[in-house]
DNA sequence: AAAATATGTTACTATACAGTAATATATAAG
DNA sequence: CTTATATATTACTGTATAGTAACATATTTT
């Protein structure tokens, strides 16, 4: 079945856009934001350019959405990138015993900044 | 400093490339190879353009190359991969511990494909 | 109801770049 | 020495797409 690999492959390619990156960055560390809000942090970037960031991200599973009147709000959805993206890194992984443990010390701490779903 | 931030943004624009992640599958699969045997494995394109390819990846040290006579033999350079693309993960990583033991035993069955560096 | 706010949609443009073709260089073979 | 092999380099072209601008839709406010 390829339709794995065509995931991976869009995945990889989403992600090597600095701005959609940094989208995922945003919602990773303020929770749920609309696309408004998010526009703020792109001032050199125009609104609908955004948005159309937001719908390649919801397309690939990479966020997901819930709509709260005339309010959008946009949520990360880690899972994908963790079912995805680890595997591949876990494939080239050389010395992945000797650092197991600072990685998972790593991985502790960032969930300590984790956010609610609704803000 | 901004030079990991630049250096993150020209892994991923490079691993978008299915080519390039073809090359290093390769490259892990079969340990070292040159160019010409590497682009046996794309009949659809030219042996240039996978020089080209590994003039980036050698660029962004996702693979080392030693001279042989009038062969070059590349290896893939894990550690890259590893140092920037990992910590990226796990920072989005939610259900790290669940899954924890299942990665390490995936990540072991790997190395035991490993091959030498010289063929 | 009308104005304002929040977001989505789409045609267009400019740019980045993957792939090609042609040329160059260096080593090995005959 | 001459020919063949292995690789690198570079100008060129076609294509994908990030960003914009203008317009559309839906909901809230006054």
């Amino acid at each position: 079945m390829s339709t794995d690999a065509d995931r991976l492959q869009e995945l990889f390619r989403a992600l090597g856009d600095a701005t959609r990156r940094t989208i995922l960055d945003l919602l990773a560390q303020h929770g749920p934001m609309t696309v408004t809000r998010l526009a703020d942090h792109f001032p050199h970037l125009v609104r609908s350019g955004i948005s159309k960031h937001l719908m390649e991200l919801r397309r690939l599973q990479l966020v997901h959405d819930n709509k709260r009147g005339r309010e959008r709000y946009y949520r990360i959805n880690a899972e994908t990138i963790s079912q995805l993206l680890r595997p591949w890194v876990a494939k080239y992984e050389k010395y992945w015993d000797d650092r197991l443990h600072n990685l998972k010390q790593a991985a502790e701490e960032q969930a300590n900044t984790k956010k609610e779903d609704r803000p």
